[in-house]
RNA sequence: GCGCCCAUAGCUCAAUUGGAUAGAGCAUCCGCCUUCUAAGCGGACGGUUGCAGGUUCGAGUCCUGCUGGGCGCGCCA
């Protein structure tokens, strides 16, 4: 299934062929300018060189030898070269006809299907859910559906923060609660009555403890953390206790946001393959004893850095920093957990690719353990990608904080979308004949859609301001925006069925009819787009775009108030648009509504 | 100190291997509801792409330097 801009690159492609040029200048694609032509070939600059030619040359050739006018008129020539074509009414068409015949909308599929583990999420079983993990699970959420719709066998796990020091500290937290865990009855009946809530005031009180210094606290966290990781039942009873505590919370959580996970798989589930993965790393001869630790040395010939000690002195060490694997209490880091599961996943998936939908402050991490493990053999280092993001950050422009400074509960959060939605509907008298149920099923997926929105339509490398009234506007580029388009659309093919109006024959007639055929034909570019970088703004994009040119064909061609042939096409048109245009929401994981 | 990232319209953000006149949304101003949902549509205004050089037919994009901001730098994750 080719787009035009694909099909007019392979016209343009047997032209330059046939006049002795390079087909690889051939390529066409959208226009710049609009003005002069829909699609636009720049090669006739790149060409002149190696053809001994000026470029107008070329083009003046090209132009003389197109013969694909079924598909484009002969194309004009502007500037010093430039090649613009307008398509015809026919092929603009034909192209429409085959995107609302089709159940994928006009997109491609990869070539040679992969196997793709995505890790995002990442939710840590001591903290519970907040905005911090908001761009992890709506990203990767988004990577994970744009990989799986092109055709690759998809598993997205969650990988719970469940085992690593954090866990030491709340266990001792909870000993210096009950004073010990001698009284068997009293710990049994805490463990019964512990909630999130409390895990989340533990974590951050005694976290602060030990960043404040206090070193008995945190040495005997360790021990408590090597103690759990060294297969203490009691530890691991405790353990237990609050892992499930967090995990059905944030269960809750995920689905309330439309985040789901094929693995629900924690670094504990990595752990029992740690012993063997150290003797295999010792075996390799790639451990080392450094300060007390075992570590990786990962950096190559030459791969050094200056680094300032604490009495000023500045050395010059290997970069990247060596992966420690064993601490010195004899415990996992995360970095060795991230390694055991790079080899639980080459034995479970057996992935070509493994994607990190994961903080961009995490890279050198993530390039730490990328190395560690091409370095043992487990998986060339191209097969690991790390996907990382930047900060959602507050009106300040720093990471985002409560007024009261402290963070955002996710749940709150979707809360506070939901109630500026309820206010919306009730504003525009929407409510009136709708349940209590749809009612709330509409406020959740416009609450949904405006915060997942705002999101994605930023390149997910950069940093942005999060504001919720600015999602939530009534006007703008905003997830509300597209829902409504949507269920415009939805209830115009309502109104048609009632009537007994059946879509029919599309033709291309009107400008606004051009415009919005060009919007579908450009779905797979930005599919592809997403894919190739894993950034889903680009789809995102799209949305908008073609919400925007069915909103100026909707304006400009009425489409039940016209009869006959007219009204038969506009109508699939309109079905094309709205299929492809759930089809785009649907992979930035946003639900439309039947009506709002 | 060393390293990575970022700097685009008043604000929030785009710009596919380097391509023509750098695009959207918001805000401001002007039009459009007796036609299918006006959470809409059309138009106007708005720019020395942080600064200075360089590479070339051509630079927001690549290179060097500078300024300003963010982040990271072994026993937290």
């Amino acid at each position: 299934m080719k787009d035009l801009a694909h099909a007019l690159t392979a016209a343009n492609a047997a032209v330059f062929s046939s006049l002795g040029l390079d087909a690889k200048h051939a390529e066409v694609r959208r226009s710049d300018r609009p003005d002069l032509g829909e699609f636009q070939c720049n090669g006739a600059l790149a060409a002149a060189k190696s053809a001994g030619k000026k470029p107008p040359e070329i083009a003046q050739s090209v132009a003389g030898a197109w013969n694909a006018t079924e598909l484009a008129s002969t194309p004009t020539i502007a500037g010093p070269g430039f090649l613009n074509f307008k398509v015809t009414p026919q092929a603009l068409a034909n192209r429409a006809q085959v995107i609302a015949d089709d159940a994928r909308a006009g997109a491609s599929v990869v070539e040679h299907p992969r196997r793709v583990v995505v890790d995002y999420g990442g939710p840590n079983v001591a903290k519970g859910m907040h905005v911090g993990h908001l761009r992890a699970s709506i990203i990767g959420e988004s990577v994970r559906r744009i990989y799986r719709f092109r055709g690759d066998q998809v598993w997205g796990d969650a990988h719970f923060g469940d085992w690593g020091f954090q866990m030491g500290l709340v266990i001792t937290a909870l000993e210096d609660e009950l004073g010990g865990f001698d009284d068997r009855a009293k710990l049994d009946a805490r463990l019964q009555s512990l909630t999130l809530e409390q895990l989340e005031a533990i974590y951050p009180a005694y976290a602060a403890k030990v960043k404040g210094g206090d070193i008995e606290t945190r040495d005997r966290a360790r021990k408590a953390t090597a103690a759990l990781q060294g297969g203490s039942a009691l530890h691991r009873e405790i353990w237990k206790a609050m892992r499930d505590v967090s995990m059905a919370a944030q269960k809750r959580d995920f689905a309330s946001l439309g985040v789901d996970f094929d693995l629900w798989l924690g670094e504990s589930d990595a752990d029992p393959l740690i012993p063997d993965m150290v003797k295999d790393l010792d075996a390799k001869g790639l451990l080392e004893e450094d300060q007390g630790a075992r570590i990786v040395r990962v950096a190559g010939p030459g791969e050094t850095k200056k680094k300032k000690l604490e009495d000023g002195t500045v050395v010059e060490v290997e970069s990247p920093d060596p992966l420690l694997v064993v601490s010195s209490e004899g415990s996992a880091m995360y970095g060795t957990t991230d390694l055991a599961t790079i080899v639980q996943r080459v034995r479970d998936q057996k992935p070509d690719l493994i994607l990190y939908v994961v903080d961009q402050r995490q890279a050198d991490h993530f390039e730490q353990v990328y190395r560690a493990a091409a370095k043992a053999g487990y998986i060339a280092r191209e097969q690991l990608e790390h996907v990382g993001f930047g900060t959602m950050n507050g009106s300040d422009g720093k990471p985002f904080k409560t007024r009261a400074g402290g963070v955002l509960k996710l749940n709150d959060l979707i809360g506070q979308a939901e109630e500026k939605a309820r206010e919306r509907l009730k504003e525009n008298e929407i409510d009136a004949d709708f349940s209590k149920e749809e009612f709330e099923d509409v406020a959740h997926k416009v609450a949904i859609a405006a915060i997942k929105f705002a999101d994605l339509s930023n390149f997910r490398g950069t940093s942005y301001i999060f504001d919720l009234d600015r999602f939530m506007s009534f006007e703008g580029k905003t997830g509300p925006y597209l829902l409504y388009q949507a269920v415009r659309i939805k209830s115009i093919l309502r109104k048609a069925e009632e009537q007994g109006v059946a879509p029919g024959p599309i033709t291309v007639e009107h400008e606004a009819e051009r415009a919005l055929t060009l919007a579908l034909d450009a779905f797979d570019g930005a599919l592809t787009a997403a894919y190739d970088k894993k950034a889903p703004h680009f789809l995102a994009e799209h949305a908008h775009t073609l919400a925007q040119a069915f909103s100026g064909f909707f304006a400009n061609c009425p489409i039940l108030p016209s009869e006959g042939a007219v009204r038969a096409s506009r109508l699939a048109l309109a079905g094309a648009a709205l299929k492809q245009l759930t089809l785009t929401l649907d992979l930035l994981g946003i639900d439309v509504p039947e009506r709002m």
